[in-house]
DNA sequence: CCGAATCCCAAGCGATACTG
DNA sequence: CAGTATCGCTTGGGATTCGG
């Protein structure tokens, strides 16, 4: 995934001076529509893919396995399979991942708190 | 800022039970590939398009128009035009995108401390 | 129950050209 | 400078099916 561009790679600053910053793969992380989401729920404890799967409505078996596959690559989440029949999956926050969940939490008390403010502003918006 | 707060995260539950919480609103408005960089570009301060544009390295100018219109709608940008020549569009955050900009900077702290634990979880995973 | 594999569509985004 | 309009690719992710 190049820019493309020959210019582009000329000026990035500092940590923070005009540039990105650490943002980027932050996003690139949970940017997706279910990483944050697996986040919360794992937050509350430990989860079997079933319990996960019937936690997040509307998320498919599919997105599912690759989003827990991701967090488990990145170190966020753990995976502890028990040979058993049927066969038991349980999945849970590592510590990196719980430390994110709080930022994470901190997001969603922010969003429930403006929300009104926010449908506000597009009513004005749309009314204009 | 502590790795292992494992208290913070006990009570994740509150108003969201099985539910989605308020975290898909967050990422509806800024899951975005451009959204929060903008927010974090005019946390520095008051901005032109084409300040936005070189600050950016990548976005073009077509999401860049698209991105400041969303979160114009929202409410987390003001945009004010000077009806000079050539023209001149100055973006800047509104109160309520100041206070969401403060929760993104915590995010963005926390990329940049945990970046290289979650390199070398991923390079663990790759290795097995 | 857990998950891999395949198919396929639509949203998101970049590139480019044009307007005021 | 600050946008708008159009086109085409790339990717996310839903539905379904098969395997362990």
């Amino acid at each position: 995934m190049s820019v493309t561009n020959t210019a582009v790679t000329a000026q990035v600053t500092g940590p923070c001076g005009d540039d990105d910053c650490g943002i980027r793969d932050v996003l690139d992380r949970l940017g997706d529509r279910w990483s944050v989401l697996v986040v919360v729920e794992l937050a509350k404890g430990v989860r079997r893919f079933r319990e996960l799967e019937r936690a997040i409505p509307g998320i498919s078996q599919r997105m599912l396995t690759l989003t827990t596959k991701r967090l488990g690559r990145d170190g966020l989440v753990e995976r502890t399979a028990h040979a058993t029949i049927p066969p038991q999956v349980e999945y849970r926050l590592t510590d990196l991942g719980r430390s994110l969940a709080g930022l994470i939490t901190q997001l969603a008390d922010w969003s429930r708190e403006h929300a009104p403010a926010i449908e506000a502003a597009r009513t004005r918006w749309d009314s204009t």
